[in-house]
RNA sequence: GAGGGUGUAGCUCAGCUGGUAGAGCAGUGGACUGUGGAUCCACGGGUCGCGGGUUCGAGUCCCGUCACCCUCCCCA
């Protein structure tokens, strides 16, 4: 076999069974989210580099290390988009959103890109559908949207656990922060070497560290929930309290931190029971939008991963009935009539291309599990008749063109 | 970015200490010229991921490379 070309690696193609598991993951999303009433935004793949280093932070991993970036002919500095929010956060401002309404819900679908070691679940070019809520700063809008990813879970039979904890804000988490960073440097002979390293620098992340010494080491680390501003543990509070009058579950993790730098306060994670890894994630970005240049405008939102879930779900049934027209003969201009007056009155329909004899061509018919075979031979088409066959029941009559 | 594993037919895989490539399933044709899921027979298909090296000879050994999988890192 000729294998002159293969797709880069972590580039996929998607088909078939999977495809099947994608699309019922995207359109059962889509029709929750039109029970919400949000509305849809396409962005493009491809921002300035800068949209993604201030968003997301410049001491990230993903922008450090995992983003695409390229230069057009112009010398411009682009990169293809690694998440969905930044540039919906530019679009937002851009279009002057916030001018028309007193808040925004809006979704987005579509191909993020990671240069990131693959492995299962996980691309170079990977797809999210997420959510965003501009200009909303009370905890009701944070239960709603929590509510909205237990639903998705719920919807596509997923079991997870729904991680969360709250930030802080600017007015409190400064000071946690240096308490933090006090710790760490007492602690620092049992950290690993990344932490060690980034101990000063982004401080929190040392907190989900995953190497054993660390989460050991950060047992007694001061909580971020000690710190909260009276506004913040309010929100977190009411947050809680709002989420357990819907009966929605979740678990607070006080290490849960998150990998991108806008997050303020609220920040959840729904990990999957069965992979261990999070399956939708996000949180609230209140500063986002004003260091982006827009008026000050709280905001929130989450991304669902694609390719996790269809690790998780199973590939929907075949919701309608097929009918396999099965030309016999030289009957072919009255076959073409009689599929497309199948088709006209909504069946889905193929018509068969398949040479050879009838028992080849019931053959087919089973192996694209036809729920009926519309045979047309001579006899047929001279009677102006079809014989359809119920492919179940083998049970066979004879319909006249007009009947069926 | 670090460590480990695997690449042989469309798919799943076998191929021992180097000796000129196989099975099952799938495909095509037939047994069976207008009636399927079964059975039997036949046939087609492979630069053994790619490149180089060792050797009289490499799917097999060595090096490189690419891809996939796993564990880290990170993340959806």
């Amino acid at each position: 076999m000729a294998r002159d070309f293969q797709a880069p690696r972590g580039f996929h193609d998607i088909l078939g069974s999977d495809l099947r598991k994608f699309r019922r993951i995207t359109s059962t999303i889509r029709e929750l989210l039109k029970r919400y009433n949000y509305e849809e935004i396409i962005t493009p793949v491809v921002e300035f580099a800068e949209v993604f280093e201030r968003s997301i932070g410049e001491a990230t991993d993903i922008v450090q290390k995992e983003m695409f970036v390229f230069t057009d002919k112009k010398g411009r500095r682009l990169a293809l988009r690694p998440e969905g929010t930044a540039g919906v956060v530019r679009a937002y401002i851009q279009n002057r959103l916030y001018a028309l309404r007193p808040y925004h819900k809006l979704f987005y679908e579509g191909p993020m890109f990671r240069y990131e070691r693959p492995q299962a679940g996980r691309y170079r070019q990977f797809h999210q559908i997420g959510v965003e809520v501009f200009g909303v700063a009370e905890p009701h809008a944070d239960a709603e949207l929590l509510r909205l990813a237990d639903e998705i879970l719920k919807a596509l039979g997923i079991s997870a656990t729904l991680e969360i904890n709250s930030l802080g804000c600017k007015v409190c988490r400064p000071a946690y922060r240096e308490a933090l960073v006090e710790y760490l440097h007492g602690v620092a002979n049992h950290l690993c070497d990344v932490c060690v390293d980034r101990k000063d620098r982004n401080p929190l992340r040392v907190l989900d560290c995953k190497v054993g010494t660390c989460q050991e080491a950060v047992k007694e680390a001061p909580k971020m929930l000690d710190f909260l501003c009276d506004e913040c543990r309010e929100h977190y509070a009411k947050l809680k309290d709002y989420l357990k009058e819907l009966g929605v579950s979740f678990r607070e993790n006080y290490n849960l931190v998150r990998g991108l730098d806008y997050y303020t306060r609220t920040v959840f994670e729904a990990v999957s029971d069965e992979l261990g890894v999070a399956v939708i994630a996000g949180g609230r970005y209140d500063y986002l939008v004003e260091e982006f240049g827009g008026p000050p405008t709280p905001a929130l939102g989450f991304a669902v991963g694609v390719e996790r879930l269809m690790l998780l779900v199973d590939e929907p049934p075949r919701d309608y009935e097929l009918y396999f027209v099965i030309p016999f003969g030289d009957v072919h201009s009255y076959a073409l009539k009689v599929a497309d007056i199948l088709r006209k009155k909504g069946k889905v329909v193929e018509l068969s291309y398949r040479k050879g004899g009838l028992r080849k061509q019931l053959e087919l018919a089973n192996k694209l599990s036809a729920d009926y075979a519309v045979i047309i031979g001579e006899d047929e088409m001279r009677e102006g008749a079809v014989s359809l066959k119920d492919m179940r029941t083998g049970e066979q009559r004879k319909l006249r063109i007009e009947e069926i």
